[in-house]
RNA sequence: CGCGGGGUGGAGCAGUCUGGUAGCUCGUCAGGCUCAUAACCUGAAGGACGCAGGUUCAAAUCCUGCCCCCGCAA
């Protein structure tokens, strides 16, 4: 099949290599490389690098505005398109241009978690089970009709990228399905139905750790939150005061422990790292990364004398 | 030329402003104690203080250049 592929990020790339793998004809649209980083740094795009290096053509559009690039698309002459984790809003003219128009594959069970970050808010809400879904693309946002939808479970030692990689095999799956299912010919897609929610992208400061809260839910913001942008308090009492702390590893400690003195340091547990208080629970940190330093076991933390029971966030 | 922090024995840090024989906690090794639980006591090994120059009687510390790491911001 001649195949339109909307991506660019790190996941959007396994998807690449399975088509890739099965001799489609492939055109990539992919986001232009932009300046990040800490310099000036540009970086390429993971569905870039991989395009170049198995000679899979390319563009990288800054918008879908001028004649020309639609020009370039149309006359790929696509069979089907497929969108994961392109980045930017597919315009109508261009995703109805293939045969088979175009389907998302998106990491959720639509309509649940439409949006960005359907992945991390399914853990911050301490889901149970998420699943993957491909659906045509319409003019709304992730509003189109189910082509094919499948369940995954979610495990307590679940995070964003444990489940995102379970998002792999699973994705594939239904990627392959839905282009054999459109191939069929059959009238496919089926309306969705249900409570609609939101995923929204969000912030770094969406990281940001409230001990008021149950441990239950610190713990859903850790997992959820693993990959990006990861969860950090600020020290607000002892020698670092005013310093930022990255959480790296947490677990739950207890749960059920009531404190009044939340965000601090309750004790130390040898060779594990430190445990703080919440208000309801305790969670054990065991590895962490100090404002201006690289990531550290959070018991050689401890060494540094920089941070003491009784010291808060 | 976006802003900022940092590179000191195996690990985490102090010392740098106010130059003068390198210190703390942990770990390791040897021995003791037998429990105070982040168990304790005694002793030992282990460092050209990121790299290269410069100033000085003397540089981890002051000056210059370079390399690497990280936080924020995008």
């Amino acid at each position: 099949m001649k195949i339109l592929f909307f991506g660019t990020g790190q996941i959007s790339k396994a998807y690449l290599e399975a088509l890739d793998s099965c001799a489609n004809e492939i055109f990539v649209v992919t986001m232009p490389d932009k300046p990040a980083l800490r310099g000036q740094k540009v970086t390429a795009s993971a569905v870039k690098v991989y395009s170049l290096k198995n000679n899979i053509k390319f563009i990288q559009p800054e918008s879908f505005i001028m004649p020309e690039v639609i020009e370039e698309l149309r006359n790929f002459n696509a069979d089907a398109g497929i969108a994961v984790a392109y980045g930017k809003i597919i315009p109508e003219r261009v995703f109805n241009l293939p045969k088979y128009k175009t389907f998302n594959i998106h990491f959720s069970l639509l309509p649940k978690y439409k949006g960005a970050a359907p992945v991390q808010y399914a853990l911050l809400n301490g889901e149970t089970e998420t699943g993957v879904t491909s659906f045509y693309i319409e003019k709304e946002l992730d509003t189109g009709d189910i082509l094919i939808q499948k369940k995954l479970f979610i495990e307590e030692k679940d995070n964003s990228e444990t489940l995102f990689n379970k998002f792999i095999p699973l994705g594939i799956g239904v990627m392959n399905e839905t282009l054999e299912l459109l191939r069929s010919d059959k009238p496919a897609g089926k309306p969705q139905v249900g409570e609609s929610t939101f995923s929204p992208a969000f912030k770094k400061e969406k990281g940001y750790l409230d001990w008021k809260k149950k441990v239950g839910d610190i713990y859903n913001q850790f997992r959820g939150l693993y990959l990006w942008p990861g969860i950090y308090s600020v020290v607000s009492k002892g020698a670092l005061k005013g310093k930022r702390v990255k959480f790296i590893d947490i677990e739950i400690f207890d749960s059920n422990s009531k404190n009044r003195d939340f965000g601090i340091i309750s004790s130390i547990e040898k060779n594990k790292g430190f445990v703080v208080s919440c208000l309801k629970g305790k969670i054990l940190v065991s590895k962490v990364q100090p404002e201006s330093k690289p990531v550290m076991s959070a018991w050689s933390f401890i060494q540094g004398k920089q941070l003491t029971i009784g010291d808060k966030f």
